[in-house]
DNA sequence: AAGCGCAACAACCGCCGCTTC
DNA sequence: AGAAGCGGCGGTTGTTGCGCT
């Protein structure tokens, strides 16, 4: 069963693009809240829209951390050398390209760099692998093994210009908490909106949902890229003028994070932790 | 200036697996 | 054990903007 917190009226939802005022709204209700269940998100936050439309707002759009610039060369090779490994798993594409969404990456793709796969080498991306592969299960060893030796492999085969950034293992970088092994023992919720959604892009475990992380520990993808050195710092901080639009607070219920000031806010992403509260 | 076609992006839909009761 | 609800994913459709005629 869904959580209580979900019982509400029947709603006719608002369809369609979504105007700045409930951007806003959304946007100030989940930095003060969280988003908790999804499904009630919208009552709450005063919008006429169903919880998987907010979901999908705040994941490909609202949420702080997401790059809105062009992609780069680096991140097209990227994308392109994953799909040939993973197909169309797109979400898992997008956890190798911090502040890249899933939708961003299908998008662009389909658009973009379907066309150039093309033409660089036919159908010697996914097509080709995947029949070389021959399953799924092999592929997802395959998205191990690289992951697993920090996709070297991929980037040595790539452009001179991926030569350029080297995957650094995200400890050295980041010296984060240790998020999974947090998770062993028990351990305050995490305030969902800003962290546990971005654990993707900087925890230990990579980029493992829940549902990964349930079905298989095979699964789970070791240390991402996490190539934060590809993102500069007002790619990093772009979203984060809503938290200081927003008054900077963290509610209460989250324990009093400031993030008023955006350097602070970057200098807590360096040192990371410092955005696990424990109340 | 208007109409058309195309590309790019945003959002919806349907399905699936998981969790909870 | 089974039903119901949720979150997440991938495919598809809708909308918008821009260039060309």
């Amino acid at each position: 069963m869904g959580c209580k917190m979900c019982e509400k009226p029947k709603v006719n939802h608002r369809k369609g693009l979504w105007s700045p005022e409930e951007d806003q709204r959304l946007r100030d209700y989940i930095l003060a809240h969280g988003h908790g269940c999804w499904s009630s998100v919208p009552v709450k936050a005063g919008l006429q829209r169903n919880g998987k439309s907010c979901r999908l707002r705040w994941i490909n759009y609202l949420r702080p951390g997401l790059k809105r610039s062009a992609f780069t060369h680096e991140e097209e090779a990227m994308i392109m050398k994953l799909h040939a490994i993973m197909g169309n798993k797109w979400s898992r594409i997008a956890m190798h390209l911090p502040g890249r969404t899933d939708n961003e990456v299908k998008n662009h793709w389909n658009t973009h760099v379907k066309k150039k796969a093309i033409k660089i080498d036919g159908s010697a991306s996914h097509d080709t692998m995947a029949k070389s592969l021959g399953s799924d299960d092999q592929s997802l060893r395959m998205e191990q093994f690289l992951d697993e030796n920090n996709s070297q492999i991929l980037l040595s085969e790539t452009s001179a210009s991926l030569e350029s950034f080297s995957p650094i293992p995200c400890q050295s970088i980041l010296n984060v908490t240790n998020h999974a092994q947090s998770q062993r023992t028990p351990q305050p919720p995490l305030p969902k909106v800003l962290f546990e959604d971005w654990l993707p892009m900087f925890s230990d475990n990579g980029g493992v949902n829940r549902r990964q992380e349930s079905t298989s520990n095979s699964e789970a993808l070791s240390p991402q890229l996490l190539q934060l050195d590809m993102i500069s710092t007002d790619d990093f901080l772009h979203g984060f003028e809503a938290i200081s639009n927003s008054g900077g607070l963290i509610q209460p219920q989250y324990g009093p994070v400031d993030l008023v000031s955006s350097n602070e806010t970057y200098a807590g992403f360096e040192s990371t932790h410092h955005m696990f509260v424990d109340l």
